[in-house]
DNA sequence: ACAGAATACCTCGAACACGAGGTATAGGTC
DNA sequence: GACCTATACCTCGTGTTCGAGGTATTCTGT
């Protein structure tokens, strides 16, 4: 949440109200974004000096609290950007977040260390279900169509991602 | 969290930490479980009545607490199952959740309906960023690589789903 | 005989998100 | 002129989760 707004307000000042509306698309499409969690985080963000507002007569409406990041709300994102706690690279949604900002860290080398913590992370044996010490597959669950569709949608999904990210990682270190 | 557990006892009475192990593998594969999570929310199923549990000396060490569902717990899960959440059709994490334990749901009709209101979630119009009411795509990036591949991998995990989803519909509903 | 690791369960404070409520302004409709 | 809707911001109580701590038991290695 704290991340996508540093990120949203990198690529341009925004009102909160605009601001929620960017945010509900990129992580919200998936879950909603609740006023009484953007104000509350907004607040806080601006206690800790990442971002200063600056309210202007509304153009449609109410006024409008103009959001501006600051040097040291960038300093934050880029901190961020380069060093990912575990769940943005394990969590797909977070992960998509970050991918969303990436492009503000104007640093290859930097990118592409973030891609590679994702490419380990997909490229782990894991797997949803185990028997004891032993992964279960799809073959495992012979009467269960949607555990196997599980198990179909996810190894699509990791890789086309891993494909993206071998290319990708080709690209930014030569 | 919850509906989890509820999934994995009713395919078999399990004791906690158990519990704990298969819960990780299934949502926490992205996102670790927390004992401070886990067990104040056995305690508050088992108080509504979910559950019961049968304190076994333990096999290897400290007792057992082996939880079994019951009835009112079959039928919440049930009841989940069959008129979920919006959040569980939205989300992938709770999707797939979902999905693990859609076979507990013995009617093919119920189940056809879950899937689709899935494809419909799937198949409405979306977008990860907008420019007002225009929603921008891939080609709206040509400098961001990654935000480019953010489309190019939604893209392809969407279209396996909707296939196998489709798929699975003819098959459910003849 | 003892240390350490793995198993197994638990509590409590802090953080965060939600949801339901509230305020206010401007533009359009009847 | 009254009312509705969209815009725009805010608060507060509730519930869920985390994280850091704690207790106890059994097995393994030395």
């Amino acid at each position: 949440m704290e991340f996508a707004i540093l990120g949203f307000l990198a690529d341009a000042p925004l009102h909160g109200y605009e601001l929620r509306r960017r945010v509900a698309a990129l992580t919200g499409h998936v879950r909603p974004i609740a006023d009484g969690t953007l104000y509350p985080t907004i607040k806080r963000m601006e206690r800790a000096g990442w971002l200063r507002r600056d309210v202007q007569a509304g153009q449609v409406a109410a006024p409008r609290h103009v959001l501006i990041l600051s040097p040291a709300g960038q300093a934050e994102l880029l901190r961020q950007l380069r060093t990912p706690d575990e769940l943005f690279i394990s969590d797909e949604n977070r992960w998509f977040t970050l991918l969303a900002f990436l492009h503000h860290l104007d640093d290859p080398v930097a990118q592409a260390a973030v891609l590679r913590r994702r490419l380990d992370f997909l490229t782990q044996p894991a797997s949803f279900f185990w028997d004891g010490d032993r992964p279960l597959r799809a073959d495992d669950f012979p009467h269960d169509p949607f555990r196997r569709g599980l198990f179909r949608i996810a190894t699509a999904t990791s890789r086309t991602e891993i494909a993206w990210l071998r290319d990708m990682l080709t690209t930014l270190t030569p």
